[in-house]
DNA sequence: TATGAATGAGACTTCATTCAT
DNA sequence: TATGAATGAAGTCTCATTCAT
């Protein structure tokens, strides 16, 4: 109707993200999606087939945060100002909406979920990867390879802490040391 | 009974170490427990309360994993030859009991199960966290309380990342870097 | 519109009696029907009150074809030439129009859907049962009604065979052997 | 318990076998039948795997009436006294047993039923037309192949009308008149 | 200690039907 | 006449848990 009104899709979209990343997704019904969406049960499956539909949809919609501005002049080569400026913006964003990241951690880290989005990540996070190593060996890095894993999961276990704790977690500092470390 | 048999509820949590942290918490069912375990559903019942007893019973044999090696002479004060044997030992736990260990970052990753083991993982993770502290401190570290949550951060993203992908994470090189990073 | 034209609900009907045919009555939504004809959801209940409705709408109109060409002069009298011709009208049908027939079958045989359509069933069948004992009476046959009745299943029999192998049964040779023995 | 006690899953089975034959397979629930058999919906499940299984089930160990008086000392040849014996014992079943034989022919002739137990069927069902067919070569018919075809779908056609208006069918005149044309 | 038949709440999903547009 | 978003009842099925044995 106008430009204030979610849609009902919308709606659902996000109190789906709310409820997943609050109680998980096992503990999450469609029934209570509904109700706290304001639907019926029944329009979920208008929009999704199925419930990991709707997961898989909230995954792949949100993904795309994650790389947006990653190498934001699309050159394939990753400056340091861009990597810097990558840094402040992902934890940005953890901030901004927290849900969506927990969700995004909780599934990745999931038996039974990681095969359900295994596609999506490894399109999404691959050529990020190749890109940090060749960052990396440009930096005169002795093991470009590894050190790329290591930053990468560092900035999982970073972001992972921020999420879990974002009062208590000193996210300004450690993304200091971060960029002291690696950058 | 005798030493190389298992007694059932051994057998019990072996089985359902292995199968949470292949399919899920929510995807195991106390049936495909049982029979994997070779006993009777019922049975379960007579060792754990409920399902989730049987998780937090889980959690609660193997957290002390977390925390065996850590400042192994109970001396409270942690030198950087006890840091850097517990950074061996952890490591090399996590490739030889692989199924707990993703367990163990499922659960506390996951939400609707984080409160089920808070109280357990403050116990553990709280004197550890301030035992590294007072090490940074007297390493003469800038900021100590961030760069232990930096540290303590770093460990759980590398300890996802080996545990999700063993084969490719290079674990020696990245181990070598931590400890040159922090210790 | 215009004489190629199918009407929306011509198309609804055909595309109905094909998916009944195909799927049976319960495994076909009116969805499906929908999106097979090309019209909405919605417009099905500009003509049909209900599924049930449009189901019986389907079996009456093509009722008729079980009796057009019986009797053809409607005189009340049955010919052995009538009955003949009868005979190879009724195989010829179920041959052009499959689908149809096995629907009819489908539902006279369905439980739960004979009361649907039985009083249609009976309008349409009494009569023919009457004229058909006439006719046996007629040709000197000892036990008319009995032969009438065995003669009518043996030919439901006889349709059910060819409708689920048009291929394989022998229709001709078949329709042969029913007229030496009945007519 | 005792003998005269009918164990659950009879129960089940024969409740099932009454409801589906009274109502239709699609028009009746699980609930309706646990409920009518006076157990849990659950248990059904502990018998069966699916609501489907159980039809199989209800179909497989009832298909073998159909056979089990045909060529009864299995020399692999019918003579005419063991045909005729098969005849009256056959619409005796149906008599005696009217359910389980409405669900057997609502389900051979239901669309999306048919390949559930098509298998079992051209087991059951191909065995018995070769010995026919044999049969009736040994008795000099011209077309041994149609004739046997033939005879098949007039007892399945009797079969039918019997079933569904036992008292009004005249199914010993009917029967004799079989006998007569065919044996 | 050990079994497994039995339960029942609750999950996901489908679908005939309605109605505002 | 025509649409399709929306509903809600009902269906199939799962599973943690109990209890008589």
């Amino acid at each position: 109707m106008c430009l204030q009104m979610k849609t009902k899709k919308e709606n659902i979209i996000d109190t789906a993200i709310q409820l997943f990343a609050e109680k998980g997704f096992h503990n999450t019904s469609i029934s209570k999606i509904a109700e706290a969406a304001g639907v019926s049960k029944g329009l979920m499956y208008n929009y999704f087939d199925s419930k990991e539909d709707l997961l898989k949809h909230i995954f792949d919609i949100g993904a795309e945060k994650l790389t947006e501005n990653f190498d934001p002049n699309r050159d394939g080569v990753l400056t340091r100002e861009e990597l810097i400026y990558y840094l402040h913006d992902i934890f940005y964003k953890m901030q901004r909406e927290r849900d969506y990241w927990i969700l995004f951690f909780t599934v990745v880290m999931q038996p039974g979920m990681q095969e359900l989005v295994k596609d999506q990540t490894i399109k999404i996070i691959g050529p990020m990867m190749e890109e940090l190593t060749a960052y990396f060996t440009e930096s005169g890095c002795d093991e470009p390879e590894a050190q790329m894993r290591y930053f990468v999961a560092t900035l999982d276990g970073v972001g992972m802490h921020y999420l879990l704790d974002p009062e208590g977690f000193p996210i300004k500092k450690v993304l200091q040391k971060i960029i002291k470390d690696f950058v």
